[in-house]
RNA sequence: GGGCGUGUAGCUCAGCGGGAGAGCGCCCGCUUCACACGCGGGAGGUCCCUGGUUCGAUCCCAGGCACGCCCACCA
């Protein structure tokens, strides 16, 4: 074993040997106690990045804990086709061949897309590998597989005979490029420099007065049907009723009033466009508005446009600016800064446009969803982000689920000569309505994360009933972003509730942000993302899980290399204690014997420590956990325990050896989930291995007595510390004082005993007063009167043990 | 505009009602037979600001200020 520590090669063949001999499988039906991660499915071209890293981290902690405490542990995971992500990479990839998708036509496309796929798809699966993801790969699902298709197409059909799917005419979020439909969570919003044009639509019975109006986009102008104002706002008191002349086109609408007109904004009048505005449209649909639409799914002016007609916006814009300025109806331009809606991968302008498309009705759906939320079924970690699962779910509008695109799964919707729609799984003999056997399927296909919210039960089979599905549904947990709540964590609640009548998971942990080291969000685009797979590369899988888990404190934090370089740190003192106690224990075979003070005492600080690392996990405050971990094994294990039995290690003491290598055992078990290969990397070393670290069992806590033992010791030298004086001790007090303070911190001389003795009576006779207080004894919950006596009590020993 | 979160040592962050802490960085000293990815010692802080509650507040409450993330239909 060389002194320096190195990760590079002994993680990989670790990770080899873990799947190799099969100790990440699960199987169903063992009867024993389960533990279950359905993995966040990565996108199929996808690559590792820090949130993934992040995730992995903690998710095969709990899973490396679950098995080592004897659960049957399924993780498992695969891929998913992510939709317009995938059909958006393609699309470059086509162009960057001087073709498109349109030239090639959509079989071809579809084809182009699988054989991408194979070439450039699901590499991502080797980076969890290389992360020691201990995962069931022999498990990995597609949302593409024909057997999860099936699952899709029954969960459409069920909703639809449910009568919760529909079909409807309204305004959706349209992309120009990809020519599709897509949701509000799918569009990212930006800041832009536009202008604000005020135009004075005259009165088409005084065309020398008017309303002004304020607009953002001029190009939209055609399309209007009517000019809103607040209700009862005086300034347009005398318009409302009235006509005014759009300009251009020259048509005469209506001056209504409407609430949602904001009075502040501009001048307090609203142009009303529906066919290219949300707000307008639901205006529109209010006072039963004509339609129109003057811009197409191109983005350009359509046909109704009239002599604009295929310009672009901007040049569209141009001319109707030069026809209201030559009549004077400009009023004025003004610098207007605003955000507008761009498509999330192509960064597209969004175009609200009025379009057919198929939408799912959310509010019986979220009910039972909603219901298992504010029972605290499933719970989301930390408690804030529970409360903003169950507003964002209350709140949920109809879910626009079809697509424009051509990968994806397609809606299992039959369409008939006379328009009749039948919906089934597989593809019908005829219409249902009329019998006809001309039938043409839909060409829509389905929103990306309608197949991923079947995902923790479509992977197990579902809607078969596979033993899988039997043994590990409803799962334990499952682990992601926070803007992943109400795109996926909230519909699997949903889905899983309406197909199997029970929640899929209890736990969703909401895991930290890693922004990167300068503080902005980490993205490619901004170029702050930051490539873990080079993190593993410099300082090993072991250390770079470590520093993320350190780094997973609060809702946002910095990336600092710092906390992966702990992590470094960290495997390498343990590695050299590790050679400290191999070579010098001879022929000795691990056990517990417990007998001289240090042994005792590095038992009781393995438990304590095993007891804070468990509360921690149970809390999936894994941060916490890691500075147990750094502790235990610097502080503790090494700095004093090592140092303490050297001598006897030399000399052949059997018991201190013998104990060396147990108490060694027992620190790789609690590190192992954590930092998996070099614990087992070492543990390989040690004689007379049986099994597995991964496999190992994990530690008994101790008696309540060893427990004990201890404490009061620590309490006590803990007064002393603080009090700057160092107790007169026997050998053996001084050994345990050493052990729990460091005596470098306590002067020999100096320290105020005074102030400590004084800051003591303080406190007894203020915990005193309490007691002694019949409101308090009697009104405060009993656990807080009891601590209060124990601190009276905590207090009154310091006091003796200082006084003398 | 709304929600959530954060402001503590040069940096990244713990602590959350009675001691101001960790890791890194910095300074000084150590090739001590596990480890220089180490060991020993040290410097360094109005715990964002202002009020309030309390015997006592970094920690609780109110109001500011600054920053971040998420969300949102101000044309």
């Amino acid at each position: 074993m060389e002194p320096l520590y190195k990760p590079g090669g002994v993680e990989e063949r670790w990770q080899r040997t873990w799947e190799e001999e099969g100790l990440y499988n699960a199987e169903p039906g063992t009867g024993r106690d389960t533990f279950v991660v359905a993995h966040p499915p990565p996108n199929v071209t996808g690559a590792l990045h820090t949130g993934h890293a992040l995730q992995i981290s903690l998710a095969d902690l709990l899973v490396r804990w679950y098995r080592m405490r004897g659960f049957e542990t399924a993780f498992l995971t695969g891929y998913d086709h992510a939709g317009i992500s995938t059909q958006n990479a393609v699309e470059k990839h086509l162009l960057e061949q001087g073709t498109s998708r349109e030239e090639i036509g959509r079989e071809r496309f579809v084809e182009i897309v699988w054989d991408w796929l194979r070439r450039y798809g699901g590499t991502i699966m080797g980076q969890f590998r290389r992360l020691g993801a201990s995962m069931d790969y022999r498990r990995e699902r597609f949302t593409m597989d024909d057997a999860y298709v099936r699952a899709v197409m029954r969960f459409f059909v069920h909703l639809h005979r449910k009568g919760w799917i529909y079909r409807a005419n309204r305004i959706i979020n349209w992309c120009p490029y990809h020519e599709t439909s897509l949701s509000d969570l799918e569009l990212v919003h930006e800041e832009k420099d536009g202008a604000l044009t005020h135009v004075r639509y005259p009165f088409a019975d005084d065309p020398e007065d008017g309303v002004t109006i304020a607009t953002a986009r001029p190009a939209t102008i055609p399309a209007d049907v009517a000019v809103a104002v607040a209700p009862g706002d005086e300034r347009w008191r005398h318009a409302v009723g009235r006509k005014v002349i759009v300009p251009f086109l020259e048509r005469a609408v209506p001056v209504i009033e409407d609430d949602r007109v904001d009075p502040e904004f501009g001048t307090g009048a609203l142009k009303v466009t529906p066919g290219h505005d949300p707000l307008d449209f639901e205006i529109g649909r209010a006072h039963e508005l004509p339609e129109l639409r003057v811009i197409g799914p191109d983005g350009r002016m359509n046909e109704h446009a009239g002599e604009l007609a295929g310009l672009t916006q901007e040049e569209a814009e141009e001319r109707i600016l030069a026809w209201i300025r030559e009549r004077g109806l400009l009023v004025k331009r003004e610098a207007y800064r605003h955000s507008v809606a761009l498509c999330e991968r192509c960064k597209s302008r969004i175009e609200p446009l009025i379009s057919l498309q198929w939408w799912c009705r959310m509010d019986e759906l979220k009910q039972p969803a909603l219901a298992a939320l504010r029972e605290g079924r499933v719970r989301y970690h930390p408690p804030s982000q529970h409360r903003y699962a169950i507003e964002s779910l209350e709140t949920a509008p109809d879910w626009n689920i079809s697509r424009q695109l051509w990968w994806g799964h397609q809606l299992p919707v039959w369409e008939c000569p006379d328009g009749h729609l039948t919906v089934e799984e597989t593809e019908p003999e005829a219409c249902a309505e009329c019998g006809s056997t001309e039938l043409t399927r839909s060409e829509d296909v389905l929103d990306t994360w309608f197949s991923s919210a079947l995902w923790p039960f479509a992977i197990l089979g579902w809607p078969d009933e596979t033993a899988e599905l039997e043994a590990w549904y409803p799962g334990a947990l499952n682990t992601t972003a926070r803007e992943i709540i109400r795109l996926w964590e909230n519909r699997m609640i949903f889905s899983g509730l309406e197909l199997l009548g029970e929640i899929p998971f209890q736990h969703v942990i909401i895991h930290t942000t890693v922004l990167a080291a300068d503080g902005r969000r980490m993205s490619k685009s901004l170029g702050t993302g930051l490539d873990p797979l080079e993190l593993i590369d410099r300082h090993g899988a072991d250390s770079t899980r470590y520093g993320l888990l350190k780094l997973s404190s609060s809702q946002d934090v910095r990336f600092s290399e710092g906390a992966i370089e702990e992590g470094r740190r960290l495997a390498n003192k343990l590695w050299n204690v590790s050679r400290l106690i191999l070579a010098n224990v001879g022929d000795a075979r691990a056990e517990q014997r417990p007998r001289s003070l240090e042994e005792r005492w590095i038992a009781w600080r393995l438990d304590r420590a095993q007891r804070e690392l468990e509360h921690h996990l149970e809390a999936f405050d894994f941060s916490p956990a890691t500075s147990v971990l750094y502790h235990v094994t610097f502080d503790d294990f090494c700095d004093w325990y090592a140092e303490a039995i050297k001598p006897r290690l030399y000399d052949g003491d059997e018991d201190a050896r013998a104990t060396a290598l147990a108490n060694l055992e027992r620190l790789l078990k609690l590190l192992h989930p954590a930092i998996p290969h070099v614990t087992e990397e070492i543990w390989s070393n040690l004689p007379d291995r049986e099994t597995r670290l991964i496999l190992a069992p994990w530690p008994e806590p101790l008696g309540t007595e060893e427990q004990h033992e201890f404490e009061p010791i620590r309490t006590g030298a803990e007064v002393f510390r603080r009090a700057g004086v160092r107790p007169t001790l026997n050998e053996e007090q001084e050994r345990i004082f050493r052990a729990v303070v460091k005596p470098d911190r306590v002067k020999a001389d100096g320290g105020n005993v005074d102030a400590e003795l004084e800051r003591l009576r303080g406190e007894i006779a203020r915990a005193e007063g309490m007691l002694a207080n019949e409101r308090f004894v009697g009104n405060a919950p009993e656990e807080v009167v009891a601590a209060e006596r124990e601190k009276l009590d905590r207090y009154r020993r310091e006091l003796d043990a200082l006084s003398n």
